[in-house]
DNA sequence: TGACAAATTAAACAGTGTTCATTATTTTAA
DNA sequence: TTAAAATAATGAACACTGTTTAATTTGTCA
């Protein structure tokens, strides 16, 4: 008798059509339309009924963090079949600044709004952001292995490479208009810049 | 006659004291008690009078945005007594994080919020980051003439060397608690050695 | 078919930014 | 000094927001 597991099947369907219509209309509408209310209008349930899903409008946030790291992680993966360490590293990056630009909602969530945050605290399950940073720091130790990062720190190499590719993609997502100004650039070019005056750093 | 000189004076003390208002709940009770009614309840206002002196909250946000950048200003001037271009270029780099780590809140409505950059599109005044960025691009300027960089755009590597220090602590003022996770170690020490780690980029 | 469990709902609550007609205050001019 | 004009402050209202809860509907199983 799989009552139970079509039950639990189609729980986890309505949840994963909460989380579409929120990123849609994070997407197209812009963060200040993922309401409640709006939610619930896209998918023709009732405002109460999304708190069956999730705790508060936080832990649909912190789903949907999940969900990015996913997506996140096999993306990171591509860059692993590189064989050269420095190469491997600089795909590895180039990999992680694809995603957040092709991806800006969802690095949004993740690595800049706050709403995240007080979940992830509470959760206390850092399994998914550790997955990639372990990735990082792995292709940072061989390259070390491979003389490069001399007498450098191996956290600290690997902390300060992702705050760069951080950096660059967040000013992106959230400055965007005015860093056209200020760099006179298109922010596509910034970006392409950017690898490669990282690529000059790592040596 | 100089009542309208004091008029002036008065309506500024009094846009004064709503800024004031608005960063202390900032500062003391965090993000989302910045509200107009508990801004005009602090400095025993109705809150309809806050839009005598504010278009709206997000003028209101643009207003303290520049506040910042002046005080941001100040402190990058303090590292321009610095003869040698590089260790200046590194003193710069390490203000601006002292300004950040210290007025979280003021970075925060600057560079990784969004309500402001709304109106930073509509006033298109780019005058205080322009001043700011001028200051990091002359100081990689002299490095250049002092032969670093070699190769390397001017543009590019400002940039770049911006996007390394805003990345690094734009993750600690947003996702601090899940760094130490992350890097096993405290905010500061994270910090000193990212510092570090950017020093030896710069040669 | 009846009993139980789970999901859904609408209504309500307290909060938000913002607008606007009304009131109060202050400045200007006669 | 007093009347008129300009300015500032107010509180109520509007349309939102996230969230809770009692009541209702729906589905499952004995």
């Amino acid at each position: 008798m799989g009552t139970a597991e079509r039950k639990e099947r189609e729980k986890a369907e309505v949840r994963k059509m909460i989380l579409d219509a929120a990123m849609e209309l994070f997407i197209k509408e812009g963060y200040d339309s993922v309401s409640i209310r709006k939610i619930a209008d896209k998918i023709e349930y009732s405002p109460g009924s999304i708190y069956t899903y999730f705790e508060d409008k936080a832990s649909l946030f912190y789903a949907l963090h999940v969900e990015g790291f996913g997506i996140l992680y096999q993306k990171q993966l591509s860059a692993q079949s590189i064989i050269d360490p420095r190469e491997r590293l600089i795909a590895h990056g180039r990999a992680y600044i694809e995603f957040a630009v092709e991806n800006q909602q969802y690095y949004d969530i993740m690595f800049i709004q706050h709403e995240a945050e007080e979940i992830i605290c509470k959760e206390k399950n850092w399994d998914h952001g550790h997955r990639s940073y372990d990735l990082l720091k792995r292709n940072v130790a061989e390259c070390k292995a491979a003389g490069m990062f001399k007498d450098l720190n191996l956290d600290s190499v690997a902390f300060v490479l992702w705050s760069t590719v951080h950096g660059i993609v967040s000013l992106v997502i959230r400055r965007g208009v005015a860093l056209k100004e200020l760099v006179n650039q298109e922010n596509n070019i910034i970006i392409e810049s950017g690898l490669n005056i990282l690529r000059s750093f790592i040596r």
